[in-house]
DNA sequence: AGTGGTCTGATGGTCAGACCAATATCAATT
DNA sequence: AATTGATATTGGTCTGACCATCAGACCACT
């Protein structure tokens, strides 16, 4: 037991351990395809059977997964674990969806302090160009809700990707993930009004802004005012929403009361 | 859709299937030697890639261990079974490991901060019943890392609780419940130090006053000065095991030279 | 007697090329 | 427009070969 052991990595190993920091770090992104492997196995300068163990090893983990004749594709792992008990409850639970936004509020908040606190050049330059989609969205001849809501997811990814923490990243992708697939909510029912898509670019420019000039602490509250608008409005949708069912109630006891001839009084027990 | 699809299972999964059935049922026992890859792929019938394949697999999963030249062996399993793919992940990507305090301290922070605002009569008492519960821990006669470490879980869960946002209860729950049997953050191999025990029952205890005065400010902010502390010493655990690892190579040197009667400038060139 | 070197066979690690099987794609057909 | 069928792409498997490492036997030298 003198000196150390010298440990020779193997090839498929050296690959395995690659591409796995790559999907932890955002490179690779979940539902991606890889090259196939006789390409893969060529840029990498290995064997496609080295590089098939290497394949083996992590979709035996859950990282991978191989369609024959399809492709491979990157799974997410991560979230899924984490964040899949979460859309349980929000289907079984939809009051939780301000909980949501809750959560998001400071996960987004923390997200853009850190982005602008470790941003690298590229991640900025990134996040520039997400931002210029943004705009470009908006101000598209004919605003497409849906275009704009994509826009605006990528925007709030690129962030989470410059904040280089993992596990951040990987919980920001599952709950915007969520909001996606309806989960919780979507923008479209968010905003009926016109001005609101003006107040939500405001508030993009004011959280970018600040990341730029490094600012982190007003990343951070820019981000969270985001977050609290959308509350907000989240909370004035559902409550116009609950009038209006209320008011419909109305409206059909009045007509069946019309109907049956009696006068309004006539409810009163 | 009429017919269920058939399933064409890869050979190399049929091949680990088998393997990891034998191992599991003792047919094949720990510290055993498997015939020789050539061998073994011909008595299975199959070709060596698919076998190295799923011997790759099983290696990853920790069922087997094959050394250059030497051999397949199987190893003891007993002691790594149930851990959860991020778990693992945690203990092989040590950044990944830091990440995760670093998201679980703004969580404990937000959680804290609400638990503040909002903790109900009931919430609270039962706060105060957990924290009673560490410091009983605290003050054992002989006192228990491992109660000591569920006390701590359950004094955050009960914070989290107190919150009263369901999301940020579940998240909490899962992250904590991935840090219960994850050696890397073992509390007793954290804090060798005695006293690092009443830091932290101190800290716990600041966190509890200010929840307990409905500070929300002063619990977001003695909760993540709770968290950056772990951090500290988790960057210093690392840090130390290095430090460690070279001392007692120096230590051995040393010995030898002492046996062999050589001084130490012997060593000199 | 002990030390180091060399050889040999077994074993895991890697590679190249080939063929099979499932899938995706798109043009041709109805 | 929908369906079908040919073709290209891609993962799955196999064969055979060569290299690197290990363990042990054997030998030469001190």
């Amino acid at each position: 037991m003198e000196f150390a052991k010298i440990k020779q990595e193997r090839v498929s190993d050296a690959i395995a351990r690659q591409l796995e920091t790559m999907i932890l770090e955002g490179v690779l992104k979940p539902g991606e395809r890889l090259p196939a492997e006789r390409e893969l196995a060529q840029e990498l300068s290995v064997s496609r059977p080295s590089l098939r163990e290497a394949l083996q090893k992590l979709e035996s983990v859950g990282f991978l997964e191989s369609r024959h004749g399809g492709g491979t594709f990157v799974r997410n792992v991560v979230a899924s674990s984490l964040t899949e008990p979460l859309t349980e409850v929000l289907t079984r639970h939809p009051q939780a969806a301000l909980d949501f936004i809750e959560l998001r509020g400071t996960l987004e908040g923390i997200s853009a302090y850190y982005a602008a606190q470790r941003g690298t050049p590229e991640d900025r330059a990134m996040l520039t160009q997400r931002f210029q989609a943004i705009e470009e969205a908006h101000d598209a001849p004919e605003p497409s809700s849906r275009v704009e809501a994509e826009r605006d997811a990528d925007f709030h990814i690129a962030i989470a990707e410059a904040s280089h923490n993992i596990l951040l990243l990987h919980v920001m992708r599952s709950m915007l993930g969520m909001i996606r697939n309806d989960v919780v909510f979507n923008r479209a029912q968010l905003y009926p009004e016109p001005d609101a898509r003006n107040v939500l670019l405001a508030q993009h420019r004011a959280v970018y802004d600040a990341i730029m000039a490094r600012d982190a602490e007003g990343a951070r509250a820019a981000a969270q005012a985001h977050m609290a608008h959308v509350d907000r409005a989240l909370r004035a949708f559902e409550q116009d929403k609950a009038r209006a069912e209320i008011a419909r109630m109305r409206l059909r006891r009045y007509e069946t009361d019309r109907k049956s001839g009696q006068g309004a009084a006539g409810r009163d027990r």
